[in-house]
DNA sequence: CCGGCTATGTGCAATATTTCACAATTTGTT
DNA sequence: AACAAATTGTGAAATATTGCACATAGCCGG
């Protein structure tokens, strides 16, 4: 009888379980249908232990002398993740960025759905994007964000204008922000922000590799 | 006398070691050339205990019953981060994200300098970029990165080619790979390889997301 | 239907990280 | 020169995460 225990959840493991869908979604295309931790916790790169741990959060999804089924534990992840549905995103700014982001087939096919563009530039406003949208002048977030029904706001602008882009969306109920901007951005407790940062991405690696060429 | 210590420095402390810099720079611009551990902590979200903790690893960069000399410390910061240099990268891949992180201002500004670039289709071959690069062919990523000295290969091809792309660079002794394909790429053992995967962004804040909407 | 085999789920020990709390050190003031 | 105020650096406690090791449970062959 799978129960999900009241307990905090670790950071890591969240992450870790989003991890395992890509390997997994790898088994179904060889057609193999059963894992045994040991081969998970082998393809991530991580503790077979960890594996067991980590699922064992969220409930039993495992036959014990056998393995997991891989097609259920991919279910089980999406359920897991809430990403066993449709989540519908904004996006601001269509520079490289931008057009990047919305082409992403990778978001596309995990439900993540671009339903509105927005850029402050008149040349790319009224322009179509290959996906079939749009693109709207910024004043029409707020009035989109409600309509659409926009759950996350991706934010590509200049950190000049992403402060006051985060706080429209914030502003009509958009409680998700991914920020691809260097800069912190207020929010109100309720909202989630998410950065992406490359250069902290690769300070990290460059300190890394400095650690290795010294060696 | 600031001193190294000999210790495990946790990959945590690396990451915000990293986050400091960028408040550090707003303090800089501002005109503010002293901080407390208490106000970088406030300005990163993190615990001024922390903060402290973090920079002890490295040695003894505050002064007591005064704070930090904040140009001092972003010396001290990318001196950590091995920062304090240029790096030299070559980009293989340019659609969209390619052309993006071509362009990303940051990366210059930090010292991560694109001396070459490379794509596979023939009609981008000869491109000149607003960097002044040209594109090359794949075939020249060997002899390129050799000559050039890529200290750090940044991938955003298709999974299929990512593979053969990052065996090229190991080959010609580039120990480092910023992937952005959505692929667990084999390396050698003293080589690196961050991946980057919005994918996975996406899920860990859609999870966040869902739990906010619950309550 | 029993016994051997296998791989899960999990309590507990080992490790790692974060936070606290305070001694140490510097500056400024009387 | 002594003292008060401020803030660092750090040992030690508190908390969190990881990994081990084994009891437990399902499967299969005879």
């Amino acid at each position: 009888m799978p129960v999900v225990k009241e307990q905090k959840i670790p950071d890591a493991t969240i992450e870790r379980v989003a991890l395992y869908l890509r390997p997994l979604e790898d088994l179904i295309k060889e057609g193999v249908d059963v894992v045994s931790s040991d081969k998970l916790a082998e393809m991530c790169k991580v503790n077979p232990a960890q594996v067991r741990k980590d699922l064992s959060f969220f409930g039993e999804f495992g036959v014990r002398g056998v393995g997991y089924n891989v097609y259920d534990l991919i279910i089980e992840i999406k359920k897991i993740l809430a990403s066993d549905r449709e989540w519908r995103l904004g996006i601001v700014g269509l520079d490289d960025m931008g057009m990047a982001l919305v082409q992403h087939k990778n978001f596309f096919k995990r439900g993540y759905k671009f339903v509105a563009a927005f850029d402050s530039d008149p040349k790319k406003i009224g322009q179509r994007l290959p996906m079939g949208l749009t693109i709207q002048p910024i004043r029409k977030i707020k009035p989109l964000a409600q309509e659409l029904g926009i759950e996350i706001g991706v934010i590509t602008t200049s950190p000049l204008q992403a402060q006051a882009v985060a706080d429209m969306f914030f502003e009509v109920g958009t409680m998700a922000i991914l920020n691809f901007s260097p800069i912190h951005l207020r929010k109100p407790d309720c909202c989630l922000v998410q950065n992406v940062d490359f250069s902290l991405t690769l300070d990290h690696l460059a300190y890394r590799l400095s650690k290795v060429i010294r060696v």
